[in-house]
DNA sequence: AAAAAAATGTTGCCCAGGCAACAAAAGGTG
DNA sequence: CACCTTTTGTTGCCTGGGCAACATTTTTTT
């Protein structure tokens, strides 16, 4: 039982818990934990599940059907791994499939008693029913804000606007979380693209960088 | 007090309630109506409310200051409207700022005690709190999707996707609830570009149109 | 440290689609 | 219906950036 208590904490849903409240918590909500071969499916496109799985142990992917039939893959989720967890508040099927890409374990947690307080409920049901309502909304705008980026009529705004927001957040000094192909993927554009743009920025004295680590010069 | 409950009815947190259930939530909740005059401001961006406003009588304007400094405008809130719903529960800052365009009225309900019941909630919190997240999940993925269609790699795959996507909901014939301007912002392209390759696969014979009504003929 | 693999930078080609400008059609309004 | 406004269609021009192909650097492996 312990074992895993840390990988849950870890979590952005159990934030703010104890190991102690943890414990009070799981024993309300009963959850289920289930193993998976590697290949064998753990959320299948289409289900509409009430439950938040955890991934404790292993590796999974998120994949999704394309219009042309393909599977396009999506992204990995390794211990500490959340999913369904918007999903599980809504009645709505499930876009994706989550398949184990080695043998994984994962621990699923009933929303129905978190949503539909029963008599007996503990008082930790009430942090982890806020950790719940702000973890929806802060992915809700971190998407938002993604999709304004996108939305940016040529590269060089995409740009301009991401780096601005990084520093805001962080100072005129800062390393992203993406390597140069990934922060390709998140401004929608090509990565050569991306390189070719920067490089232009530093050469007009706008931004310095190297690699991860930018510096905002002249805004 | 009956006046504005068919609007606060008619609204997505809502749904599901009867009048006198309404009416007993809000006697728990204690709502606050707020009348704004024109051109004043009922949310300002940078502050982190913990309320939800309904719009009852009169229009207010959703806008963002971007990158240029410039307030660039959103979204129109007319009686029926809501805002603050996905923010109120995340501990996060606004990041759009509400005026009233008219005199207005806003009924601000407080989400703290949805999500921090106290004893004497009445039965009906538990309906309104599974539409609160029920409601943020379906705004979550409503977005993902418009992200997933503007990160494609050309005007037409987004326009397929779409009309495919529509295709999926309401059969093969069905009418979007965009005028071309909208729908072109709605894709991220130009206008005139959405109206070209529309001909375009009409000629070729996969969709027949007028205005908002769609047909696919071939997929 | 040598070799292999992965990430990043650079560059030329070329076309999808942004932009502007105008035409045509559809909706209001008095 | 005559007038104005709004929405939609059409078309020519031009460029930003996708794509491919290769160079260089960084990281990992043995």
């Amino acid at each position: 039982m312990d074992n895993y208590n840390t990988v849950l904490l870890s979590t952005p849903l159990f934030t703010g818990f104890t190991p102690a409240g943890l414990n009070t918590l799981l024993q309300y909500l009963k959850p289920q934990i289930r193993l998976y071969q590697k290949g064998s499916v753990a959320l299948l496109a289409g289900d509409d599940t009430a439950q938040i799985g955890f991934v404790l142990t292993g590796k999974l992917n998120a994949e999704k059907a394309t219009a042309a039939g393909d599977m396009q893959q999506f992204s990995k989720l390794l211990p500490g791994g959340v999913f369904g967890d918007v999903l599980a508040g809504t009645r709505q099927k499930s876009p994706v499939t989550i398949t184990a890409q080695e043998n994984s374990s994962v621990l699923f947690l009933p929303v129905a008693p978190v949503l539909n307080p029963q008599k007996g409920a503990p008082p930790e049901l009430t942090q982890f029913l806020q950790n719940m309502v702000a973890n929806t909304g802060k992915k809700y705008f971190a998407l938002a804000q993604r999709a304004e980026i996108m939305a940016l009529p040529n590269l060089r705004a995409k740009i301009a606007e991401y780096l601005l927001l990084q520093a805001a957040e962080n100072g005129r000094t800062f390393t992203v979380p993406f390597g140069r192909a990934g922060l390709a993927q998140y401004l929608n554009c090509e990565r050569s693209a991306l390189s070719r743009e920067i490089a232009k920025m530093r050469k007009e004295g706008l931004i310095d960088c190297y690699k991860g680590s930018f510096k905002l010069l002249n805004l």
